[in-house]
DNA sequence: ATCCCCATGTAATTTGTTACATGATTGA
DNA sequence: TCAATCATGTAACAAATTACATGGGGAT
C-alpha cells in the first residue's frame, strides 16, 4: 500500500483537492500514516493519467486556483481491489529508541533532554488527537474513531512506558561514554 | 540516523560480519528499526570505504568465507556525533490502522481476519520479547533491557486496545461496502 | 527429499523526502 | 510588519526494498 492508495481512498468520501487531503493526512493520518505535499501531488497527477480520478479546475477570486479531484467508479474499484488485497503491516521505525538503546554513548544531559522532548511530544500528540475526536464528534465513522482513539492509547502507554522506566537509563550507577571499550572487541568472545 | 550508524553503533560493541548484524536486527531492533541485507551489507561496504570500519575475511572450512567488520577510532567518533546529534523521531506506518480507517470498505470476514492476524502477531512479538529478555539477563546493559521493555508494554497496550475496541468495527449495525457513496460526493457541501 | 542455516553480494526499482519556485490575502 | 493560510507543483536526492545470483552442510 502506498500513498496513492490512501488518496483514492480519501477521495472514495467526497471530492477534494491536494491541499485538502493534506490536511487529512496531518490530522487523522499523522500518526500512522504521514504524508506531504512531495508524494501527494506526484499521486494525484498520476491517479488522473491512470483515470481512477479526474480533476476540475476551480478559479477563486483572491485566491490562487484549485484542482478538484473526483473518484470514478474504476478508481473505486480499484481502491476497493487494493484494500481487500493487502497484506498489513505495522512498522516502527523510532530513532528515540535507538537513541535509548546507545544511551551509553549520550552526555547524561542529552539523555535526560531527549526523555523529556519525547514525553512532550507524546502528550502533544494525545491533546491534539483528543481534540481530533472532539472535532470528528461521537457520529463520525467507526473507522475514524477507531484509529483516533489507538492512537490516544498507544501515546499513552508509550508516555507512562516512558516514565515508569526512564531511570533505568538515567540511574546514577551507570558508566559513561567509553562503556564497551574495557570488554573486548572481539566476536569470538562474545557469543 | 540510517542504517549506515546503526551498523556503526553495533560495531561499537565488539567486531560482528554484516549475517551476524542481521541477526541483531532481527532480534533486538526488529520493533523499531528493521533492516535486512539488502540495507546491510552495501552499508558496510560504504563504511569500510570511509575509512570508519576495518574489515577482515576469516576463511571457514565447510562453510563460507565471513567477512568480519571492526570499528576504528574515526568510527566510534563519527557514531557518538551522530547520536548527539539525532533530532529524534518516532515514525509509525501502519496498513492495519489504513485497513480499520476504511472498515466499511472491507467485508466483515476479511476486517474479522485482519484483526484475527493483528493480535496474534502482537502476541508472538511478546513472546519473542519475553525469550529475547531471557536470553540476554538481567545484567545486560540498560538501553537494551529498556528497549525490549518498551516493545513489550506497546505490544501488549495495542493488543488491549485491539480486544477493547474491535467490536466497534465489526459490530452488527454497520453498513457495508457503499458507505459514502449515498453521501453527497462535493466537497463544498461536506466543508 | 526438503528445508533451514550458513554467508555473501549486486542491480533495479520503488518510494518518499527535501529543497526549490511563486505569490496574494488575512489576522495579530 | 510578520506569520500563517491558501494553493500548486517539480527536480534532485536519499534511502530502503525486492529480486536476482550462488552454493555447501546439516537436520528431519
Amino acid at each position: 500500500m502506498d500513498i496513492k492508495t490512501l488518496c483514492l481512498g480519501l477521495l472514495c468520501a467526497g471530492d477534494a483537492s491536494g491541499y485538502d487531503l493534506k490536511k487529512q493526512f496531518e490530522s487523522t493520518f499523522k500518526h500512522f500514516y504521514p504524508a506531504g505535499y512531495g508524494s501527494i501531488y506526484p499521486s494525484l497527477a498520476d491517479l488522473a493519467n491512470r483515470g481512477l480520478v479526474t480533476c476540475r479546475e476551480m478559479p477563486q477570486d483572491k485566491k490562487p486556483d484549485r484542482k478538484v479531484y473526483s473518484i470514478t467508479p474504476s478508481g473505486r474499484e480499484a481502491f476497493t481491489a487494493a484494500l481487500q488485497d493487502v497484506d498489513p503491516e505495522h512498522k516502527v521505525r523510532s530513532e528515540y529508541l535507538v537513541a535509548m538503546y546507545f544511551a551509553d554513548f549520550l552526555e547524561p544531559q542529552r539523555l535526560e533532554q531527549m526523555l523529556a522532548v519525547w514525553r512532550e511530544s507524546l502528550g502533544d500528540g494525545v491533546t491534539r488527537l483528543k481534540s481530533l475526536e472532539r472535532d470528528v464528534g461521537a457520529d463520525a465513522p467507526a473507522g475514524t474513531r477507531f484509529v483516533l482513539g489507538f492512537g490516544k492509547a498507544i501515546a499513552r502507554a508509550m508516555a507512562q512506558y516512558i516514565e515508569e522506566n526512564g531511570d533505568m537509563l538515567t540511574g546514577p550507577e551507570r558508566e559513561h561514554e567509553s562503556a564497551g571499550l574495557a570488554k573486548t572487541n572481539n566476536i569470538e568472545t562474545r557469543l
